[in-house]
Parts: structure tokens; C-alpha cells; sequence
DNA sequence: TTTTCAATACTTGTC
DNA sequence: GTATTGAAAA
């Protein structure tokens, strides 16, 4: 393919090109928001495949996200064509793992038909264990466990790399013994999870040169994006399979890396010039999408962070909108000025599909989904539940799966008695103990119990019932469309019966779901191939073409862009978020910025931010101070939006006058004049209980006298949720849950 | 075994 | 304030 100096290289800047064309060795891409990273992305995929640099299969290509994959598919096909369907290595992490491992699975101690286990499964399972060694799962819940074992897991440990005592308090120090014992059931059940399919893979490669030289070899080249977001066991894995010599492409923005808490390490893009001597660093800082206001606000606010690789984006054209600045007087009244604001802008011509909130947690969402219901405003939630962790929808894979994989237990156990057939806790023990004496996986252990005296006559005839229809499903299997079989899996065993008797308001939503995901099958193979696609591909396409605001965390945020973008909440607390502050300090702290950093760039023409005075929290009211993040965007790219119902407000303000710069100035004038001014300031600092070490937390909004009696449980903006002690005037001795016990003065604390 | 009520927790969330 | 979860009652 001789094209005429390649028509993808048009309109590419020098540093895209750059990127684009320097093929060999290592590189860095230093993409900064919006400066056309996807682009060059792909135009580079696109420059090695068309100059047949490689075959499509000799390239690896991995992404975090299974959008960020199909994204990218499709941009390279659009550019190159069919050829991109030999892409055999183009996908997330856990799909390539995936794929590699099913390929050694022998050598992990697995077969290479292991079910994926996800995030439910693998909590029964560890609950199982937990149970079984009597370990107290009021005072050592097994999420807490799946939340140490995944960390080990990103950190590339296994049980053997650790000490006795890594586990902590934990059961009492059983953590380590856990996770052994975890990875032994595992083994058994032929099954992985999510960490599995990284780390067994790592290791496989570890262990077996002639793998790794094999794949070595293949693998021409290499690109990496978002790698900001990678892993131990990530970084161990890349670094292994590009060698010292590979040519390993890595992009990504150290100001965007948000995933620090589920074990992303920022360092590892920090690190990569060192990681990879005489590796290339490519600068893209262009920026493309926002207006420069936009841009100078953003870039302003994340300069406040330290260690930081360091870009100057900059961009053309008009200055644009400032970001706006609101303050108003509660939530609610947030929810009815960002609608407004909306309907605004709708009517002049903006698509609400162009708008986005942006919030910082899942609950500041209620209050927005209420307030659009109530005017009817269309909206649409991103990011919400995925549709496949639906329980209805898990519950009928489960069904598909044990028709796949008679032998799958943990699905077995999930619907046994769903819909009801009378078998309780009770009768699945006395089943358990018997598939486990018989060496039996569960369905068979059903089929033959029911010829022994084990259980209850009525129980007996549920189980052969139940091992009876599977035994007929399974025959079906093998004739029928699978789309078909489900259909009739479903009818069959009741399930949709049940739904149809539930007079729920969810019942029929959930007929709905069930019926797309019978739709969905059709796109496959066979039922296998569906059920692997589903195992790592937790979401499905939604039609997105409807003018719908959206509504999203920031998180999810990422990636996106929109012409104007509402970020509510900005308060000192929520955002920055205090627990994050309070368990990760100053790294906590900066990841929070980098998060307001990745909102702000969201926006191509408009950022309207808010925050509120006074604020629920945990049903209790709270009264809220200014983000910290408000007095560190720079001045000139900002404006302040006015509010009546802020204005009226009794809003204190000790962050150095923030609020009568911004919250009551503009057209409805009065509240911003210095004398104003001033008797606000003065009765603020009459109000005002002294801080704790000086730093502005929040202050409870009920009458001073004590109110609280030993016992009460309670909630502490920096220590959490704890139970009153002692109490001695207004000072109370509270043990914290997490903290420990503490003496704190009481109007620092709320009922919780 | 199933239903009901009280206790409990409560960022972010890919695969 | 509320969704979920676990233990007692029907």
C-alpha cells in the first residue's frame, strides 16, 4: 500500500506526526487533555499496519476499557480498512490476559475452559471460606478480604511472595492463609478472577522462557494507552513482554491518573524514561477541544500540584466563556439551577446530548434525577449499574452457564432456589456436604441425592426436578439456537413467571433486560463465545443518539467531552472528598485535583461550577465551606454566577472572602457591598466555633448543648462513624470505627 | 422456608 | 435519607 505520503499523516500537528512516525524503540506520548491523543493514536496503528511495518497480529494494543477498544477499532478500520480485523491483540488487559491464559491455562492449574469469576461470585466464595474458619464476618467482612486479595493481586503477590503477619489485623492474621486458601478453591472449581487473568498470565511468563521468547517475538510492536493507569502487575507484564530492546509505545497524561485508590500507579509514567533508557518523550500540547479560558482555568487549578511531569497546553481562538462560579443555598437548589441553566441553553439552540453534570460521588445524582423527573427533562445516567451485574440478568447466566459448564458450582448455588422451589439454606448444606463426600460437582450430587434419604421428600423432588430439566436443557443445547435455548431456559424454569407474578415497579423492567439480553445472544457464535464475551465485557450497546443530558461521575467522565459541562458539589468535604484526604493525605489530595483537572477539560465551550451552603449529609444537614479548588483556579478566567436563594443565605465564609467574591456579587448587586461584607465576615467569626488545627471542616448545624448520651452513634467529618463513650461537657470520648477512640468536641460531631 | 423488620453503612468503579 | 442486609417471627 504505496499511498501518496499516507493520506492518515494530513492534517496531523508536528508533534502528532512525530508520534505517529517514530516506530522504534521506546516511547513516551505525553498526551495532554484533548490534544488529539486518540488520533495519533490510531494514525499510528494505522502507519505500521499500512506500511506493513508488521501483520496485524504481530501488534499488541491494549486499552483499559473495552470502549476505549472498540473505539479504537473502529478508528483504525475507518482509515486502513478490513485489515484491522486481523488485530488478534487489540483489547483490554484483562481480554489479552484472558486469551493468553486460556492458551497456558495448564500451566496455571487450570483447564483452559476456567470460568471468569466477577466480583459477586468471588465474594461468595470468600464468604465460604470466611465461614468455614470460623472467622467473624461482622468484625472481618469478605469484602474487606476481596479488597486485600485484589490489592495483592495489582501488586503481582501471590501467597507465597508474603509474610505471615502482610495480612494485618485481619482475621486475626489469617489474610495470608485466606488467600491461599482462596486461590486452592479456585484451582478446584476451574475458575479465575479478574486479578487471575493478569497475574497467573504474568507468571506464566515468568516461568517459561520459551513462552515469553515466543511472544517476544511476535509482538513487533507494542502501545500502551491511558498508562497512567497501570498496575504493578500491568507494568511487570508490558516490561517483560517489550524486553529491553521492544518497540513499546506508551501513552498517556500523569494530570488525568484518578485511579490511585484501585491500585494505579502514577509512577510508572513518572519512572518510564528511567524504566526504558533512551526512551523517547513526545509532548502533545495542543489543545483541541477547549476554549483558552477553559484551558487557562484548568491549567491554573493543576498547577498546584507537585511532582508533576509538567505540559503547557495551550490553544487557539477566543478567549470563550469564563468558567462560572455559583454558589447557591442548598442542594436542591442546585439540582433546580443546573435544570434551569439547561433548559436555557436548550432553548437557544444547545442539544441537551451536548451537556454534562459531572458529580463526584453516586449519591450527589438523586437529587438531579428527581428534579429532571419532576419538570420531565430528559436525561441519561452514565455509568450506572452495568447491565450485565444486574441481578436478573446474572441470574440467567447462571442458568446459561451451568448448561455450558455442567460442573460450575458457584452458579449452581445462585439459583438453586431462584425462582423459589423450597430449598432453603438447609437442604443446599446437606447438598454441599454431599457433592463434596461423592467428590460430586453439585448438579450431579442433585441427581443422585434424590435416590437417598438425605433430605426431605419435598426437597428430593425440587433437586430431580431441577437436574432433570438441566439434563433436558443440555440435549436442547445441542440443536437449538442459543438465543432460542434461553428463551426457553427461562420460561421454563419460572423465572419469567416470576417476574410476571412480582407487582414491583421493576419487574417489568427487568422482562425488559432479560429480553435484551436474549437479543444480544444472537451476535454470537455460539453460547460459549457468548459467555466469555460477557465475562469481560461487562456493558452492551445503548443507543445514544437521543438528545439526553447526561449525568456521570467524573470518573466515568474520562475520555469525553461535551460543549458544556455543570460541576455541582464543589465543596470543601465532597470535593475534595475528605475521606480521600483523611487515608491518603497530600497524594490524596492531589488526586482530587487531577479529578477537578479531568472535569474542567471536559468542557469544550462552558463550565458552570456551584456549590452550596449548606448540604445533607447521611440525612443529617451540614453546613458546607467553598472547595479549596474554587481559590486556586486563576482569577481572570473566572466569573461569578449570582443566586437569590444563596444571597439570602446566612453563608459563613473563612476561606479568605471566598463567598462575597463569588456568591453574592452581579446583577442583583446589594449582598456584595463592603458593609455587607463586613457584618457577614463578623458574624462568622462570632459564630464560628474555633478550628482544629486550623483547617476548615465542617460544623454541625444543631444547637450547641449536648445532646448526645453514651451509645449514640455518631459521624466525625475527619475520624467517620463511631459509638459515644464518655461524655464530659461538650468534649465526648468516641470509639471510631476505623480511627480508634478519640476525644472530640461535640459540635464537631452529628447524629449519624 | 419465607416474610418482615430492625440494624447498618455510606466515594470513586474497569474487567 | 435510604438501600441493603441479616436475624427473628409467621
Amino acid at each position: 500500500m504505496n499511498l501518496p505520503q499516507a493520506s492518515y499523516l494530513a492534517g496531523l500537528n508536528p508533534a502528532q506526526t512525530e508520534a505517529v512516525e517514530t516506530l522504534d524503540g521506546a516511547v513516551l506520548m505525553l498526551a495532554g487533555a484533548g490534544t488529539g491523543k486518540t488520533r495519533a493514536l490510531t494514525c499510528r496503528l494505522a502507519h505500521i499496519l499500512a506500511g506493513h511495518k508488521a501483520q496485524p497480529w504481530q501488534v499488541l494494543a491494549v486499552t483499559f476499557t473495552n470502549k476505549a477498544a472498540r473505539e479504537m477499532k473502529e478508528r483504525i478500520g475507518a482509515l486502513i480498512g478490513s485489515v484491522v480485523e486481523g488485530m488478534d491483540w487489540l483489547g483490554t488487559f484483562h481480554a489479552i490476559g484472558a486469551k493468553m491464559l486460556r492458551r497456558h491455562a495448564e500451566l496455571a492449574g487450570l483447564k483452559s475452559s476456567f470460568t471468569i469469576l466477577d466480583a459477586d461470585d468471588q465474594l461468595r466464595l470468600m464468604k465460604q471460606l470466611l465461614e468455614a474458619e470460623h472467622v467473624d464476618d461482622k468484625r472481618w467482612p469478605a469484602r474487606t478480604l476481596a479488597v486485600i486479595i485484589d490489592n495483592w493481586k495489582n501488586k503481582g503477590l501471590r501467597p507465597g511472595d508474603l509474610k505471615a503477619s502482610d495480612g494485618g489485623e485481619f482475621a486475626n492474621g489469617k489474610a495470608v492463609s485466606l488467600y491461599r486458601q482462596y486461590q486452592e478453591r479456585l484451582k478446584e472449581l476451574n475458575a479465575a478472577d479478574f486479578g487471575d487473568l493478569l497475574l497467573e498470565t504474568l507468571n506464566v511468563l515468568r516461568e517459561h522462557e520459551d513462552i515469553l521468547a515466543e511472544y517476544r517475538k511476535r509482538f513487533r510492536y507494542i502501545l500502551v494507552d491511558e498508562y497512567q493507569d497501570t498496575n504493578v502487575v500491568q507494568y511487570l507484564w508490558l516490561k517483560l513482554l517489550a524486553g529491553s530492546g521492544g518497540n513499546l509505545c506508551v501513552v498517556g497524561d500523569d494530570d488525568q491518573s484518578i485511579y490511585g485508590w484501585r491500585g494505579a500507579e502514577v509512577e510508572n509514567i513518572l519512572r518510564f524514561e528511567r524504566d526504558f533508557p533512551g526512551a523517547k518523550v513526545i509532548r502533545l500540547e495542543r489543545n483541541y477541544r477547549s476554549t483558552p479560558a477553559i484551558l487557562g482555568a484548568a491549567s491554573g487549578l493543576i498547577a498546584a500540584n507537585q511532582g508533576r511531569l509538567g505540559k503547557t497546553l495551550w490553544t487557539e481562538g477566543e478567549e470563550g466563556e469564563k468558567v462560572r462560579v455559583q454558589g447557591i443555598y442548598d442542594g436542591e437548589e442546585e439540582a433546580r439551577a443546573i435544570a434551569s441553566d439547561a433548559e436555557d441553553l436548550h432553548r437557544r439552540g444547545h442539544p441537551y446530548a451536548g451537556m454534562a453534570i459531572l458529580v463526584r460521588a453516586g449519591f450527589q445524582m438523586r437529587e438531579f434525577e428527581d428534579r429532571f423527573i419532576a419538570i420531565g427533562l430528559p436525561y441519561r445516567v452514565i455509568g450506572g449499574p452495568r447491565f450485565y451485574e444486574r441481578a436478573e440478568i446474572r441470574d440467567a447466566l447462571a442458568y446459561l452457564r451451568l448448561i455450558a459448564q455442567g460442573d460450575d458450582d458457584l452458579a449452581f448455588e445462585r439459583i438453586v432456589n431462584k425462582p423459589k422451589r423450597g430449598l432453603g439454606d438447609a437442604s443446599v448444606q446437606t447438598l454441599q456436604t454431599y457433592a463434596r463426600a461423592q467428590g460430586l460437582p453439585l448438579l450431579a450430587a442433585a441427581r443422585e441425592i434424590a435416590s437417598t434419604d438425605e433430605l426431605t421428600p419435598k426437597a428430593k423432588a425440587s433437586l430431580r426436578d431441577l437436574a432433570a430439566s438441566f439434563a433436558r436443557w443440555s440435549e436442547a443445547a445441542k440443536a437449538l439456537p442459543h438465543p432460542d435455548l434461553a428463551e426457553m431456559v427461562l420460561d421454563e424454569c419460572g423465572y419469567t413467571a416470576m417476574l410476571k407474578a412480582d407487582k414491583s415497579v421493576e419487574a417489568p423492567g427487568k422482562l425488559d433486560n432479560l429480553k435484551e439480553l436474549v437479543r444480544s445472544m444472537e451476535g454470537f457464535e455460539n453460547l460459549a463465545a457468548f459467555l466469555e464475551h460477557v465475562s469481560l465485557v461487562m456493558e452492551i450497546d445503548r443507543n445514544e443518539n437521543e438528545d439526553k443530558l447526561n449525568l456521570m461521575t467524573m470518573h466515568a467522565a474520562k475520555g469525553l467531552e461535551f460543549d458544556t459541562v455543570f460541576l455541582p458539589g464543589w465543596e470543601e468535604g465532597l470535593f475534595p472528598s475528605q475521606r480521600s484526604m483523611d487515608e491518603n493525605g497530600t497524594k490524596g489530595l492531589e488526586e482530587e485535583r487531577r479529578l477537578a483537572y479531568v472535569g474542567l477539560t471536559r468542557a469544550k465551550k462552558r463550565v458552570r461550577i456551584f456549590f452550596a451552603a449548606n448540604r445533607r449529609v447521611h440525612g443529617s444537614w451540614q453546613n458546607a465551606l467553598p472547595s479549596r479548588f474554587l481559590n486556586e483556579l486563576p482569577t481572570k478566567y473566572v466569573e461569578a454566577g449570582t443566586s437569590e436563594g444563596f444571597a439570602a443565605s446566612p453563608f459563613r465564609d473563612n476561606t479568605g472572602g471566598f463567598a462575597a467574591t463569588y456568591g453574592s456579587s452581579g446583577a442583583s448587586g446589594g449582598y456584595a457591598s463592603p458593609g455587607w461584607r463586613r457584618a457577614e465576615a463578623n458574624r462568622a467569626a462570632y459564630a464560628r466555633p474555633p478550628l482544629i488545627e486550623g483547617k476548615a471542616t465542617h460544623m454541625a448545624t444543631t444547637d450547641l448543648s449536648s445532646q448526645f448520651k453514651p451509645g449514640d452513634r455518631i459521624f466525625h467529618q475527619k475520624f467517620g462513624y463511631g459509638k459515644v463513650r464518655i461524655i464530659d461537657g461538650n468534649k465526648l470520648t468516641v470509639a471510631f470505627d476505623k480511627a480508634g477512640e478519640k476525644k472530640v468536641i461535640d459540635q464537631f460531631v452529628t447524629k449519624a
